[in-house]
DNA sequence: TATGAATGAGCGTTCATTCAT
DNA sequence: CATGAATGAACGCTCATTCAT
């Protein structure tokens, strides 16, 4: 299954013949259909499994006690740490992730799903801080929660797939300095320090 | 060729018949070969073109002088407004270039130029504005153009294609309620007033 | 017509597309089917304006008076060259004629028939010669025809079209010398002076 | 593949669809695609193939010890029969190396990488000839393999598909008599006993 | 006469899936 | 569990031919 995924993500759903992956697994084209019920199964597996990870990682990073802005921003940055990390480990399920899984209904379901799911983990967050008074209630939470959820997006893609700008400096980058720079951009923005 | 573009923007790529074009023109199978190469190459005329006409928009929305933080924000906002504008009328051709174009390789490739161009049309402004001494000059200029585009492309994806949450109440925004929030966001982040 | 003589020898019929004949032209596609019914008839045309040229050259080159069986060589070695000589300046009829026409039923059809009349124009001749006493009449006249025209193809074929062993040295040969040398063969076999 | 071989020969490689072969094979289509890499290939192999056996009975033809006259017109004698009964066997295969492989580049070259090689075996054959002194060493060794090459792929071209001037009788005779009355030509000509 | 856009039947090839062993 | 030959529906593309202008 990870050969299938590195492949799925390298070159795309549809380029990846079965008989890429048996061949490159070392098995019979038979085998395949033993373990897996069909190519979209596999798929489907690869993205709920990779979902259920990501959800952890999230899940996990925002453990935190309410507290000052500083301690928010520190939640937040600890929070991004963690999945630029998970991002880095896992490169190909995040470029099967973001790459839109090739325009098959279910895998594009499940991939929605596993950004929404993302998304609503922010969006509790920012929830929490507002009851917290450290947000501004006259916000509209969802769509900051959906703007940060395309910063982290965007950073993936370009940190570890290199689209974007060429050269731009950002593929060396650690995921503790892209944590740090995006939360401070998360909060203050262009202008802030 | 707006019929190719918005059958590949709905169905992918790779789930796009040319019979299915065809039909859809009301044209015979052949015909469409007379008009285009291929079936990639009429993929990539697409790209090409809106690669062109986001450009253009994106040329036509930076044109500002130098002022003060207001300014500059309320000229981020104006370009905002434009492209999303653009997207909105364009929707097809923004969901196919945020789609991915279905892994083909020289499509894919095409897209990323052009996402790159976009990069790089802030990437300038964000420079004249430290320059000006609006920015300081400390920020990792690139990186901060990256998260810009990331912003931009998010919103689009969840504006028009109901990617991300579900009834986040986003559909239902203008342009312009969009690009306001999402300058404020730019500029201030998360505790910006 | 030339045009399309030409490439039907160099490329083949089949690989020889209307298009490409028109494009070399310079006129439109419709144009070609002013000038001729199809793509087929217009090989039989030419096919039949290379029998008709070749059998002229036939009917030319066997004049002359019984005589001596050094007449007879004379006279055999004047018409190889007369046929050598039409074959280098219709080298492009002759790659169709001898190449077999791609297959296509007519046109096989029209090429068979002119390499029968060549055929029985030799035996003619050759019958003639059993009657002057020049030839043994015990021989299968028929059978020599068809060897002398096997030669008579054979020498064209790698004469001009390089088919048989690579550097021969028979591409460098003038008609008169292939001329001489096969009515030798053709009289004397290995083993004649 | 001998389906394929009589195909291409009695229809031309064009003429014969991928979906005859395996309707005559009683295969399904994507069977073919499982043993043969493509059209060409199989063509290719086929003809390949044929090179090999063919060049067998060559070089099987041709073992022989030096003698007389009489001896050497044995010898050839014999390995014309072995040509003429090889072909008379194989009778699709010559039909596909002697009708030129349908213009399909490939295939072509090995067809006249064929010829050129029975060509070699006969150049060689004539050249132990000369320095046995059984032949003049005046004569242009080559084109004389070249010669004997035409009267062969002649004399099996009307033999076996009826080429050449109709009713000629040709078709009646055996392996042996051609091969008896063709090296009679060969060493004797048409003058000869 | 000439144009060139339009036609459409037909072909080679692919590849996910099945199944007898 | 595993094999790998076999399947067949489906697709992109070609190209000789037509026809309105």
């Amino acid at each position: 299954m990870e050969i299938a995924l590195r492949r799925f993500a390298k070159d795309g759903y549809h380029a990846t013949k079965i008989s890429d992956i048996v061949a490159e697994a070392g098995v019979a084209q038979g085998t395949f259909y033993w373990h897996f019920k069909s190519k979209e199964a596999i798929a489907l597996e690869i993205v709920e499994d990779g979902r259920r990870q990501l959800l952890d990682v999230i899940a996990q990073g925002y453990r935190r006690e309410a507290g000052t802005v500083q301690d928010m921003v520190q939640a937040s940055e600890a929070l991004l740490a963690g999945l630029f990390r998970f991002a880095e480990s896992n490169r190909y399920l995040m470029e099967l992730l973001l790459g839109g899984g090739g325009g098959i209904e279910p895998i594009r379901q499940a991939i929605a799903e596993t950004r929404a799911a993302m998304e609503n983990a922010f969006l509790q967050n920012i929830r929490r801080a507002i009851e917290l008074g450290m947000l501004p209630d006259t916000i509209d939470a969802e769509f900051r929660a959906a703007l940060i959820v395309s910063l982290i997006e965007g950073v993936i893609t370009r940190w570890l797939f290199g689209l974007g700008a060429p050269d731009s400096g950002i593929a060396a980058k650690t995921a503790e300095q892209l944590a740090s720079e995006t939360a401070r951009f998360e909060f203050f923005g262009l202008l802030g320090i």
